[in-house]
DNA sequence: CGATCTACCTGATGGC
DNA sequence: TGCCATCAGGTAGATC
């Protein structure tokens, strides 16, 4: 599922593949994916407008338009965009297709309908829509010292799980990459943010960014179910490296003696090394 | 206050 | 073979 690094993937295609092309047409298939304005708003807001820019926040896609308005993306659970030609065949839970006068177009293909497209202004990005104005730092676009990381950790009492993918603390992470940096921190999902001494902190940090930077260079990871594909339908090669998440009963390769164990918490698949992790 | 649950939705999978 | 239940997870909002 897209996180942040499946996230910055895409962002950094989109950078090579649509800034600078103009929008020639807005195809909109119902509402299932223009939730926030009609259908008519959010095209005759688009048609004309040149993209100008590729920004990600958290798992937030931002694409300023030479109008002054933002085209934004989430991609919640199955959201895939896709670069495609009016000539390719337009694939089941195609919503949205972007057609650009240079000829390609720019697809949101999304089975689950969770995930949604939207135009806003810079002013309504920063107060009124709160799911973005209310995001917190985005790791890996705004890098921070460990010493403001553990101030932001001790800032609410909460389970370290709960504080990673609380997109208010840190914007970007979800199950999965939780999970890993737990891992690789030695950490587990159910200690107490308040609880972690100096140096769990500075590794907990030290995990968080590198694990989402090893994800960012293998393009991201895509599970069994192929949900998460890049601009161009390839899948991403992270999950090949995961340490826990989707290991169930697998050996832990840390420590070689122990088995993954699979949890739920707060209604979530929640993996983790019984040995590793304390 | 934080932790947990539920709704939103579809496709894949497993059991019988 | 087909039918039904379960699971997957991002986020908001309700409830405990």
């Amino acid at each position: 599922m897209p996180e942040l690094p499946e996230v910055e993937t895409i962002r950094r295609e989109l950078e090579k593949e649509v800034v600078g092309r103009k929008v020639k047409s807005v195809e909109v298939d119902g509402k299932k994916s223009i939730k926030r304005q009609t259908p008519e708003e959010f095209i005759n807001g688009l048609v004309g407008a040149k993209i100008t820019g590729s920004q990600r926040k958290g798992k937030y896609l931002l694409m300023p338009l030479d109008n002054g308005q933002v085209l934004i993306v989430h991609l919640r659970m199955s959201g895939q965009l896709r670069r495609a030609t009016p000539k390719d065949e337009v694939e089941k839970h195609t919503h949205v297709t972007i057609t650009f006068t240079q000829g390609g177009q720019l697809r949101f293909i999304d089975p689950r309908t969770f995930g949604e497209m939207f135009l806003a202004t810079p002013d309504e990005i920063s107060s009124e829509i709160e799911e973005l104005s209310n995001l917190g730092v985005d790791p890996v676009e705004t890098p921070m010292s460990w010493v403001d990381f553990g101030h932001l950790l001790r800032s609410k009492s909460q389970s370290l799980k709960a504080f990673l993918t609380d997109q208010s603390m840190i914007a970007g992470i979800g199950n999965i990459y939780a999970d890993e940096i737990l891992f690789d921190s030695g950490l587990r999902y159910d200690r107490e943010t308040g609880s972690l001494t100096t140096q769990e902190i500075r590794r907990l940090y030290r995990s968080l960014v590198e694990i989402l930077h090893e994800a960012i260079k293998y393009n991201g990871s895509t599970l069994g179910d192929g949900q998460y594909v890049d601009l161009f339908g390839k899948a991403g090669d992270y999950q090949s490296h995961h340490q826990v998440y989707d290991r169930e009963k697998q050996p832990c390769r840390r420590c070689r003696r122990n088995d993954i164990v699979k949890t739920k918490v707060a209604s979530r698949s929640t993996f983790y090394c019984e040995v590793c992790q304390v």
